[in-house]
DNA sequence: GTTCTAGAAC
DNA sequence: GTTCTAGAAC
């Protein structure tokens, strides 16, 4: 590392005033030369000797003033303000200082650099960036520190502060930022500071530091991420920013010289991207030019569905900026037929203004069903703006990429889901067979459906544009996963011979990790389930995407019949275990889980089990999802599975003569399918985490059977009137009724509390135990 | 529903 | 530093 580069440069004075040489002038004149700088590092990184060497070590005439916050208090420790005082004094005084403290957050060196910009002086930060091992074993090990920092006490403050640490930025003011990783480091810049001589001046920038620095990061984050686009350490001065001439002062970088830089820096970065990008990435133009990895869209819920232009296009920049972000190698162009397009404009302006890589993400004019043909853009894939039944017809995109990809696209869209949620979306492989594969090279369509803000249209959203943006937000973010997938499967194909990992996952390993994770988790889940993979659910890393959004509300058709397939209440993916099992125990009859089979439900442990004894009695009905979907006509089955749990709970009484019992369903279930919980009084699991575990099971949201099937007697119905707002209410006991602050004292709580159940639970017959039960009969 | 994690509270 | 929660992601 060479922190000399840019070079220390031996400046003649600067032209002076030709009038009034007075001494005021000469002190202006001299001004300018002097240096603050701001030591950045924990405690034991090195700044006092590093101040001190330069202090004692200069040779080149300069005077240096350390200025210490821990022995400015007349030797002792003192104040910032102590700090700054003495810091200016020294600098009016024609001196050069240290400023000898942490300085590691922002707010903590704002002052500093403050003081330097008003006295007209250069602010440098020197960062100390040591491992916190050394600091932290310096720092406990020194004795008789100024400070009294050391031995235990200061391993505890040195990882506390680092947590907190912002690396400087030469937004903050300063006018160079140098970065010592190690001891040989802090030597060259002890020399360099050293031999500055009284009106030298030390070139502006950012030097020495690790490619994780901030700086970089930040420039990255617009053009490439640095780990995928290999650009090398930044060692030395790679952005030579605010040449100094020699003899020219170096004034503190106004906001307009930053920006300049920044953009400067920008295009250095750029610049050696692009040039590895033609010398490691030729394929990512290959990728373009087939068309293989780039995706055309229309705007989502703009047209048809009369969504805010203004939230729209906002969204789309912000998802677009995400997805690139996390992708390599892909390119997304957002189409529209007119050229007056005001999404189009708007995009356009907002994706400027936010720096995409116009070469990543652009606009086009033009039919987004005969692209290639006419206008000479190949796009492998395309999205439709689909509706909700994924039927050709209506109007606008979705009519014309119907028309234009002929019956196949039916046929083929019918395979892989029925319908269609507002937010999600589903990838279809487009038959070679279809004129608009054949004609245009398009190999997938992806159905889109966005929010409807339409009154005439279905799932009108009444202008709730909370939940518009968020389901807008949704809908692209599916539509781009969707369409990664598609990229790594094709990509897969492409690179297969190389037969490498990082080839065949198209070189998107951080997405890599992330899919992985995923299937972790989803066979995770599957395991707990126990529930075999079938293919149906297997999880499979490339085609997961799709798999959970081809497969979406409604796995089964006559689904929930009453209210035209489509619920208000939407249910993820993780939320349809439940259902699966329902709709098809006998794929699971092996499962420990699963006690009990019969027609109408299905008895299973619960997984997450919140009490020595927790089973879910499950509903087999397709369309009964939860209490809401509960009518008259369900009684039979409501009481067929009370008598089930209470049967289940008599066994465990048998087993455990201790436990108490109730059963009751969550007013507002996270799972899909009504299913009755049957639940021991006792708490006592690991599972039981948090808040909203304990109040579903011990406020007015979790509804007891006996009541339920009682109110549905008399008015047909359950009320709903229990949200989930009393899921956040505070932490009491369920016996005694007394409040804990968290979940640890309140299960520790609950382990000793002796207290009888409250009276309107012993009124009713919600509490099931031995004496009940002898008593009942039951 | 769970897991993960940032940040608040201690 | 640890513990705990709340919110996001899945």
């Amino acid at each position: 590392m060479d922190l000399n580069a840019g070079g220390s440069t031996s400046a003649p004075a600067p032209p002076s005033e030709s009038l009034g040489a007075s001494a005021e002038t000469k002190e202006e004149e001299r001004r300018g030369k002097e240096v603050m700088v701001v030591l950045v590092g924990p405690p034991g990184s090195g700044k006092s000797t590093f101040a001190e060497a330069v202090a004692d070590g200069s040779t080149a005439g300069r005077h240096w003033v350390r200025v210490c916050q821990d022995t400015i208090g007349n030797g002792k420790a003192g104040t910032k303000i102590q700090c700054l005082k003495a810091a200016s004094d020294a600098l009016k005084e024609g001196n050069s200082v240290f400023i000898d403290r942490c300085n590691l957050e922002r707010e903590q060196r704002a002052d500093f650099v403050k003081l330097g910009a008003t006295l007209h002086v250069d602010v440098h930060a020197v960062t100390l960036d040591l491992p916190a091992k050394i600091c932290i074993s310096r720092a406990v090990s020194r004795k008789g520190h100024e400070g009294n920092l050391q031995g235990g006490k200061a391993a505890l403050v040195v990882n506390r502060m680092l947590q907190k640490k912002d690396a400087p930025l030469l937004t903050e003011g300063f006018s160079r930022i140098m970065s010592c990783n190690d001891d040989g480091d802090i030597k060259k810049a002890v020399d360099l500071y050293s031999t500055l001589g009284p009106s030298d001046s030390l070139p502006s920038g950012v030097f020495g530091q690790k490619s994780k620095g901030p700086v970089q990061v930040g420039i990255m984050k617009f053009l490439k991420k640095a780990d995928s686009t290999g650009v090398e350490e930044s060692s030395g001065p790679k952005l030579t920013l605010g040449e100094t001439k020699p003899g020219q002062q170096n004034p503190l970088p106004k906001q307009e010289n930053v920006e300049a830089m920044f953009s400067r820096a920008m295009e250095v970065e750029k610049g050696l991207n692009d040039k590895k990008k033609n010398e490691g990435h030729a394929k990512e133009s290959d990728c373009y030019d087939d068309g293989s990895c780039t995706l055309a869209f229309p705007s989502i819920s703009t047209a048809d569905f009369q969504f805010d232009l203004d939230r729209a296009s906002d969204i789309i920049v912000d998802t677009v900026a995400n997805f690139l972000q996390k992708y390599d190698s892909i390119r997304l162009v957002l189409v529209d037929l007119s050229k007056k397009s005001r999404i189009l404009s708007l995009v356009e302006e907002k994706a400027a203004k936010k720096s995409i890589d116009s070469r990543r993400f652009f606009t086009f004019v033009g039919d987004i069903t005969q692209l290639h043909t006419k206008g000479g853009l190949q796009c492998s894939v395309i999205a439709n703006a689909a509706n909700w039944r994924l039927k050709p017809g209506g109007g606008g995109v979705n009519a014309a990429v119907y028309n234009a990809a002929g019956e196949s696209l039916q046929h083929a869209t019918k395979k892989c889901a029925d319908a269609l949620r507002p937010g999600t979306s589903v990838a279809v492989p487009l038959p070679s067979i279809s004129p608009l594969h054949q004609r245009e090279g398009v190999t997938h369509v992806i159905h889109v459906l966005g929010p409807n803000m339409n009154p005439m249209r279905p799932d009108y959203l009444n202008n709730d544009y909370t939940r518009g943006s968020k389901l807008l937000h949704e809908a692209y973010s599916s539509l781009f996963e969707n369409f990664a997938s598609i990229v790594r499967s094709h990509m897969g194909k492409v690179n297969s011979e190389s037969g490498t990992e990082k080839s065949a996952s198209g070189g998107t390993s951080p997405k890599d990790t992330k899919v992985k994770r995923e299937d972790n988790h989803v066979s995770e889940r599957m395991k707990k389930y126990k529930l075999p993979c079938t293919k149906a659910n297997a999880p499979n890393g490339l085609d997961n995407a799709m798999t959970s959004s081809a497969v979406p509300n409604q796995t089964k058709q006559g689904n929930n019949k009453k209210s035209g397939v489509v619920t208000s209440k939407t249910w993820g993916s993780w939320a349809q275990a439940l259902y699966e099992l329902a709709m098809n125990p006998e794929k699971y009859k092996n499962s420990d889980s699963i006690l009990e089979t019969s027609d109408e439900f299905v008895v299973l442990k619960d997984l997450y089990p919140k009490a020595k004894r927790h089973v879910l009695v499950i509903s087999r009905m397709d369309g009964l999802d939860s209490l809401a979907d509960v009518k008259k006509e369900h009684l039979p089955l409501l009481r067929r599975m009370h008598s089930a749990g209470v049967k289940w709970a008599q066994k465990f009484l048998e087993e455990d003569a201790d436990l108490v019992f109730r059963l009751g369903y969550h007013s507002v279930p996270s799972m899909r399918q009504l299913h009755l919980h049957i639940i021991s009084q006792d708490f006592n699991s690991a599972s039981l985490k948090n808040k909203k575990h304990w109040n579903s099971f011990t406020t007015s949201f979790f509804r007891d059977s006996v009541d339920v099937i009682e109110e549905i007697e008399q008015h047909g119905s359950a009320t709903t009137s229990s949200d989930e707002k009393v899921l956040a209410m505070e932490l009491r006991c369920h016996r005694c009724r007394s409040a804990h602050p968290n979940i640890p004292k309140l299960k520790s709580h609950i382990a000793n509390c002796k207290s009888s159940f409250p009276s309107h639970l012993l009124q009713k017959n919600s509490l099931l135990s031995s004496s009940t039960m002898h008593m009942d009969g039951t």
